[in-house]
RNA sequence: GGGCCGGUAGCUCAGUCGGUAGAGCAGCAGACUUUUAAUCUGUUGGUCGAGGGUUCGAUUCCCUCCCGGCUCACCA
C-alpha cells in the first residue's frame, strides 16, 4: 500500500471510467470493515453509513490505462466481460498430446483441421515483428510443469536438444498476415492491446514452434479462409474475457514481499508457482486422511466449533456471544469431548477433521485457527493408535510427496535433512529419555528440585507453578527435542496434565497417552480415553482448582459429559493430528504460514490518518 | 509482550556522511515473421510507511506510531 489517499470520504482518486468504479465500489464497501465505529459496541459495529464508505484503493498510471481500455473495447460495442467462451482443454493435455510428433513441423491449416480452445491468464507477452508469442497459465500449471519435464526427457532420449522446462506456463503464437487488425489490436500498443495479467480465450491449432516448444497457433479459418472445425465465421482467435487492470509483479523475481504474498494470496498464487503445489499437497494430505479412515469403517462427523463449556484441551480461548439467547460462546479450543459423545452414542469409530481456535501468541508454527483430524476407535487403546498413525503418516508421504523419506529442512553441515516416515516409529518412555539424553538418575527424575536444578543448569525456563509431572515432561522436551528429528512416539506421560486421558493400570500417576514428534516438532497427541465418570468427575474438579489458583489454560466441568460417561463410554482411543504441521512436514515448509491460505495478519491500514487509529490500550 | 532487522516507482532492488532520488522488469513510442528472463533505440512514472521534532532545507538525523520479517517467551 502506498497509504496518504487520505480518509475515507474524502479525495478519491477520479477513475477513467466512472460507472465501473461506482459499480465496483459499491460492491467493495459492502465486505469493508467499518473503522470508524470501531469500539463504539462489544460485538457487532453497525454497518457502515453512505458518510463512512471507504474510497476504492489507490490507482496508478498503468492502471488508469488498462481501465481505459475497457472503455475502448465496450465504445466498439464488444461485451467487455465476455462469459460465453469454453475451453476445450488444459493447457497441459495440449502439451501431452503433441508429445507423438516430438519433430519440429509447420504444417499448413489444411481443411477439415479442428480447432482446439484454451483459455487462461496471459503471463508472458513476446512481440517479435509480425509474429507474436503469448504465454497463459490455466489450471492446469501443475501438470503442464511435468508435462514439459518429461518431454524435455523424451527429447533428451532422442537426441534432441534440451528446452529448458521449469514454467508452468504454455505457449500461443499469432502470426500478424493471417488476422492484421486483430494482431494489431493485440500487440501493437493503443487503446484495446493485450496486457500482462488480463485472462483470455484463444482458438487454434496446435503445433511446434521451430524450437520445439508445443503451442498453440491462435488462428480461425483455414487456407482458403473458410471457419475451422470448431469456429464460426468472423470469430476471433484471441480474446480477451477479463481484463487485468492491475498490473502483475515482475515476471523474473516474481512476487517476493511476503506481507504482500501472505494479504494477497491470489497474486501469490498467480506469480509462485510452489505455492500452488503447497495447495495441492494439502488438497492431497485431507483426500488421504479421509480415504485412510473411510476405508477402516470410520464415520466422518462435524461436531460445534461454538462451545458454551470450555474443554477437550488445555488453552485460551476465544470468546464470543449469542445476541438473540444472549449468552457467551466459546471458540472450539478441541472438538475432543463432543467426538467421544458420539462414541457413546454408538458411533464407535468417528473422526472429525475441523477447525480449532486458540486465543494464544502466533509463530511460525502457531496460527489462531488451525486444521486438526481427531479419531477416535473404541476398543482400542493408545498403543493400537500408534499403529493407526505411523501406518497413516508412512501412507500419506507416499501419496503426497510420493516416498516414505520425505527432506525437512537441512542439517547443520547444509545438507538435505530427511526424515524417514516408514512405519514402525520409534518408542521413548519419558523417564528413558530422560535418563539417556537429560543424564539423569531415577532417584532425580522423581525429584522435582533435583528437575529444576538440571533444568536451571541448562537454561530452561520451567513454570513455577509446575507441577513434578509437568517439570518432567518440560525439562524432557527441552533435552530431547535434538533427538526427536525421526518420528519419535513419546510416552508415559503424568496424570496431571492430561485429565481426560485413562490411567495406567500400573502406575495410576501416569496415564496412556503418547505424543508423536517429527522434525522435532509436536505432531499429534493420543490416548487411551478416560471412561470412568466418578474419576472424571474428580479431574474436572482438580481442573476448577488449577483454575482458582490462576491458571488460565484449564478446562470447565462439563457436566454432560461426566452424565454421557455414566451411560457408558466404551474402551476407547483418541488422537488429534495437527493437519497443517503434517503438511509441512510434507511440503519441506518450516511456517505454518506458507501452509494456510490466509494466516492470519493484523488488518491492512489503507492510508488512514493516525489520529483516527485507536490508541493502544484504550479500549 | 521482549530483542534484532526492514518498509524507496506496479514488481525486484540500489542510493542519499541533510540540498525533494536511480537501475532492471512492467508501461509508453518505434524496429524486428519461431521468441521463451527475446533483443535493440527512445521515454513516462515516486508526498522515499505515517505523524511530529531539529534545520534555511528532512527521503536521509531524532522521537512516537503503524505494518511486516526473524527470534525469545506461551502454546499444538
Amino acid at each position: 500500500m502506498t497509504g496518504g489517499q487520505g480518509v475515507a470520504g474524502s479525495n478519491p482518486v477520479a477513475p477513467t471510467n466512472r460507472s465501473l468504479a461506482a459499480t465496483v465500489s459499491e460492491r467493495t464497501c459492502a465486505a469493508m470493515p467499518d473503522q470508524g465505529l470501531r469500539g463504539a459496541r462489544r460485538f457487532w459495529p453497525s454497518p457502515p453509513s453512505p458518510l463512512q464508505v471507504p474510497t476504492m484503493l489507490e490507482r496508478n498510471d498503468l492502471m488508469r490505462l488498462r481501465l481505459s481500455k475497457i472503455d475502448a473495447a465496450r465504445a466498439a460495442g464488444e461485451i467487455a466481460y465476455p462469459n460465453d467462451f469454453q475451453p476445450s482443454l488444459t493447457g497441459a493435455e495440449l502439451i501431452v498430446a503433441q508429445r507423438d510428433s516430438l519433430e519440429p513441423f509447420d504444417a499448413v491449416r489444411a481443411p477439415g483441421t479442428i480447432a482446439l480452445h484454451l483459455a487462461g491468464r496471459v503471463m508472458a507477452i513476446n512481440v517479435k515483428g509480425k509474429a507474436a508469442f503469448i504465454r497463459l497459465r490455466d489450471r492446469s500449471a501443475t501438470d503442464v510443469l511435468q508435462a514439459r519435464a518429461t518431454e524435455n526427457d523424451l527429447r533428451i532420449s532422442q537426441g534432441l536438444e534440451a528446452r529448458p522446462a521449469d514454467a508452468s506456463t504454455f505457449q500461443v503464437y499469432m502470426q500478424r498476415n493471417e488476422n492484421e487488425e486483430l494482431f494489431d489490436r493485440m500487440f501493437k500498443g493503443g487503446e484495446r492491446s493485450l496486457d500482462i495479467g488480463d485472462i483470455v480465450g484463444v482458438s487454434g491449432r496446435p503445433f511446434r514452434t521451430r524450437m520445439g516448444e508445443p503451442s498453440l497457433h491462435a488462428c480461425t479459418t483455414d487456407l482458403d479462409g473458410q471457419p475451422l472445425a470448431g469456429c464460426t465465421t468472423g470469430q476471433h482467435c484471441i480474446r480477451i474475457l477479463t481484463k487485468g487492470i492491475r498490473p502483475l509483479p515482475e515476471k523474473y523475481h516474481g512476487l517476493v514481499d511476503k506481507e504482500t504474498r501472505f494479504r494477497q494470496r491470489y497474486v501469490d498464487l498467480i506469480m509462485n508457482d510452489e505455492v500452488r503445489e503447497i495447495v495441492r499437497r494439502r488438497s492431497l494430505v485431507m483426500r488421504g486422511v479421509r480415504d485412510f479412515f473411510d476405508a477402516r469403517g470410520y464415520l466422518e462427523v462435524e461436531t460445534p466449533m461454538m462451545h458454551p463449556i470450555l474443554g477437550g484441551a488445555a488453552a485460551r480461548p476465544f470468546r464470543t456471544h449469542h445476541n438473540a439467547l444472549d449468552m457467551p460462546l466459546y471458540l472450539r479450543i478441541a472438538p475432543e469431548l463432543y467426538l467421544k459423545r458420539l462414541v457413546v452414542g454408538g458411533l464407535e469409530r468417528v473422526y472429525e477433521i475441523n477447525r480449532n481456535f486458540r486465543n494464544e501468541g502466533l509463530s511460525q508454527r502457531h496460527n489462531p485457527e488451525f486444521t486438526m483430524l481427531e479419531f477416535y476407535r473404541a476398543y482400542a487403546t493408545f498403543e493400537d493408535l500408534m499403529v493407526e498413525v505411523e501406518t497413516l503418516l508412512a501412507e500419506l508421504a507416499v501419496n503426497v510427496a510420493g516416498a516414505t523419506e520425505v527432506q525437512w529442512g537441512v542439517n547443520s553441515d547444509g545438507s538435505p535433512r530427511m526424515i524417514q516416515l516408514a512405519a514402525p516409529f520409534r518408542r521413548v518412555r519419558i523417564r528413558d529419555g530422560l535418563q539417556e539424553w537429560g543424564g539423569l538418575t531415577l532417584a532425580e527424575i522423581d525429584d522435582e528440585k533435583a528437575l529444576r536444578n538440571k533444568a536451571d543448569a541448562l537454561g530452561v525456563h520451567i513454570d513455577a507453578h509446575a507441577t513434578l509431572g509437568k517439570v518432567q515432561v518440560e525439562l524432557f522436551e527441552a533435552v530431547a527435542e535434538p533427538y526427536l528429528v525421526q518420528p519419535t512416539f513419546v510416552y508415559e506421560y503424568p496424570a496431571e496434565t492430561s485429565p481426560l486421558a485413562r490411567r495406567n493400570d500400573q502406575h495410576p500417576q501416569l496415564v496412556d497417552r503418547f505424543e508423536l514428534f517429527i522434525g522435532g516438532i509436536e505432531i499429534s497427541n493420543a490416548f487411551s480415553e478416560l471412561n470412568d465418570p466418578v474419576d472424571q468427575y474428580e479431574r474436572f474438579e482438580a481442573q476448577l482448582t488449577q483454575k482458582a489458583k490462576g491458571d488460565e489454560e484449564t478446562m470447565e466441568m462439563d457436566l454432560d459429559y461426566v452424565r454421557a460417561l455414566e451411560y457408558g463410554l466404551p474402551p476407547t482411543a483418541g488422537c488429534g493430528i495437527g493437519i497443517d504441521r503434517m503438511v509441512m512436514l510434507l511440503t519441506n515448509t518450516d511456517s505454518i504460514r506458507e501452509v494456510l491460505l490466509f494466516p492470519h495478519m493484523r488488518p491492512e491500514q489503507r492510508g488512514a490518518a493516525v489520529e483516527d487509529q485507536p490508541k493502544p490500550g484504550v479500549a
